[in-house]
DNA sequence: AATCTTAATTAGAATAATTCAAAAATCACC
DNA sequence: GGTGATTTTTGAATTATTCTAATTAAGATT
């Protein structure tokens, strides 16, 4: 662990927003202005290897990280363009909705939807 | 319709492989050797947006492609590389098993499993 | 404290998938 | 068959990300 890389993991705790690397770089530039996009991109890949923070894409847009570690799905709101950790109900298991051949075993899945929340007035 | 266009379909039809832009490019050129990259992508972009098939994306890999319009998982083979669709059972409903705020709506969604299928001897 | 060793950071160039722009070709329709 | 709109082509541009080489920093060792 670094000072770059507990600013990054650090700001990450913070900030649910799903930020992509270049959003982190430009927040903490704040903190350590000498800091390269090259480091943050480091930073993170250590972040992700270590199973500390999660990297998550959504189509071809640039990758997003997120540092809650709680299994969840990503649920991309077309109104406000911000994306939203959203739990499974207790007890579920995703096998048990899939036609999967016998012996399938899953390593890692991702889901991620794209909808509308209620606006919250 | 045009040829160029009618040709990526033909093949997306033919290949389950999910091939990516490239793939399709190659493969097409065995036809009509004259095609370019951008025609490819350009078809595919027309196929897309007309529903006619499916772009799909996987980490930060190329898009691939597939025309099989059947909603459905996509299960990443660990072993072989492949890419299998897999399909819900039936009466599955994803609402089921996830914590939704009251009120959201779901306009589309992605489900990308990564795994070992059994190898079949 | 000085030095050695290793790993991380930096800056900038390189890569790869995709998109864009302009010119040429093709198509659909009159 | 001509005309206008749409596509294809070619090649250049863009963008996220990775790589490279050089520098710096951080510990460990004397």
């Amino acid at each position: 662990m670094t000072k770059q890389r507990r600013e990054v993991y650090g700001l990450l705790l913070e900030d649910a927003s799903h930020p992509t690397a270049n959003d982190v770089f430009r927040k903490v530039q704040d903190r350590m202005p000498q800091i390269s996009l090259a480091t943050v991109y480091n930073c993170l890949e250590a972040l992700v290897t270590h199973g500390l923070v999660n990297q998550v894409n959504f189509d071809r847009e640039p990758s997003r990280y997120c540092a809650n570690l709680q299994e969840h799905v990503h649920f991309h709101d077309e109104a406000s363009g911000r994306i939203h950790d959203i739990e499974f109900k207790d007890g579920a298991d995703i096998m048990d909705f899939l036609n999967l051949p016998e012996g399938a075993e899953i390593t890692e899945m991702e889901l991620t939807i794209r909808g509308k929340l209620p606006s919250r007035d």
